[in-house]
DNA sequence: TAGACGTGGTA
DNA sequence: TTACCAAGTCT
């Protein structure tokens, strides 16, 4: 279907090639690219792992989606849980929206696919929490269909072996359309050549440092062959996190995932927090984002 | 489109 | 210690 009836270039067979051959030898032994983990969880599991690992590292992922998995095997069994469980479950993992997002996806595939996670694009894409990585990863990784599939990692090393560029520019369609033309005709040679690209961004060609002489690439890259210019940076800086609503936010709903019964008299929520202005905004945030229920004299994870 | 959104490891 | 970085998404 996105092949759109085209014949993939010789030259990105040949790159196909030397990626597969390069991944097959040294991806990572990851626990949802084993055959079993497939079997046992299918595109479910696909779909769980992909939101843990949006923004969160692969290290902090591996226990908590075991965790996850255990708890709510299906998306019929997540669906079944209170947003409180859900919230508490993510634990650490960061971004709690996400769990959220992922609780309410569950709902809809319960509700609206029959307890299976959709195969079509269009389809994942609306539910909440899934963008443009995340339905495409699903789509090929659990489903082994041809699409491009670009994260932070795919667009760097797009970046350098294709356009000679120390770092990516900002997001924009004409990745996806810079990684279509990398694929291969055949559907699990391209799902291959997606992996081995994010594969090879986290392993060989990362963001503070490289190792051109472990890259399956580096005879055809762009960035080598003109020697390594560094260019403009034009990356967007992150915010600071100290001092941030952001902290705030964290504090506050770590101290509710740990109170008994996940409540706090309103007053104990961030007593001691020193501006005084920014915990009431966090607490708004938290509230009008669905992480935290205001119940009387009394705030707690949501029921 | 730029900024918000967690958390912890690494240099 | 500070700043960067991590399989993004939403508004």
């Amino acid at each position: 279907m996105s092949s759109a009836g085209a014949t993939a270039p010789a030259e990105a067979e040949r790159t196909a090639s030397l990626l597969g051959d390069w991944y097959r030898r040294h991806a990572r032994d990851l626990p949802w690219r084993r055959p079993e983990f497939l079997e046992r969880y299918g595109a479910w599991g696909v779909l769980v792992s992909e939101f843990m690992l949006q923004q969160t590292p692969v290290s902090r992922v591996i226990p908590h989606l075991a965790a996850w998995l255990d708890r709510w095997p299906t998306p019929d069994a997540l669906a079944t849980a209170t947003p409180a469980e859900v919230v508490h479950q993510w634990a650490n993992l960061g971004y709690p929206r996400r769990a959220l997002w992922l609780h309410r996806a569950a709902g809809v595939i319960a509700a609206e696919h029959g307890g299976t996670a959709p195969r079509e694009v269009e389809a994942l894409l609306a539910l909440p929490g899934i963008g443009d990585y995340t339905a495409r990863a699903v789509a090929v990784f659990a489903y082994g269909d041809r699409h491009p599939v670009v994260d932070t990692n795919t667009r760097r090393v797009l970046a350098r072996v294709r356009h000679g560029r120390a770092q990516p520019g900002p997001p924009s369609r004409g990745d996806l359309e810079d990684m279509r033309r990398m694929l291969p005709d055949d559907r699990e040679a391209a799902a291959v050549v997606n992996a081995a690209m994010m594969e090879l961004g986290a392993t060989v060609c990362g963001a503070r440092s490289t190792d051109c002489g472990s890259c399956p690439l580096a005879d055809e890259c762009a960035w080598r062959g003109a020697g390594y210019p560094q260019g403009e940076d034009r990356r967007r800086r992150q915010a600071r996190y100290e001092g941030s609503d952001r902290q705030a936010r964290g504090a506050a709903l770590r101290a509710l995932r740990h109170a008994p019964e996940h409540r706090l008299p309103a007053d104990a929520v961030l007593a001691d927090w020193p501006d005084p202005a920014q915990r009431d905004r966090a607490i708004d945030s938290l509230i009008a984002d669905g992480l935290v229920e205001a119940d009387d004299a009394e705030l707690r994870l949501p029921h």
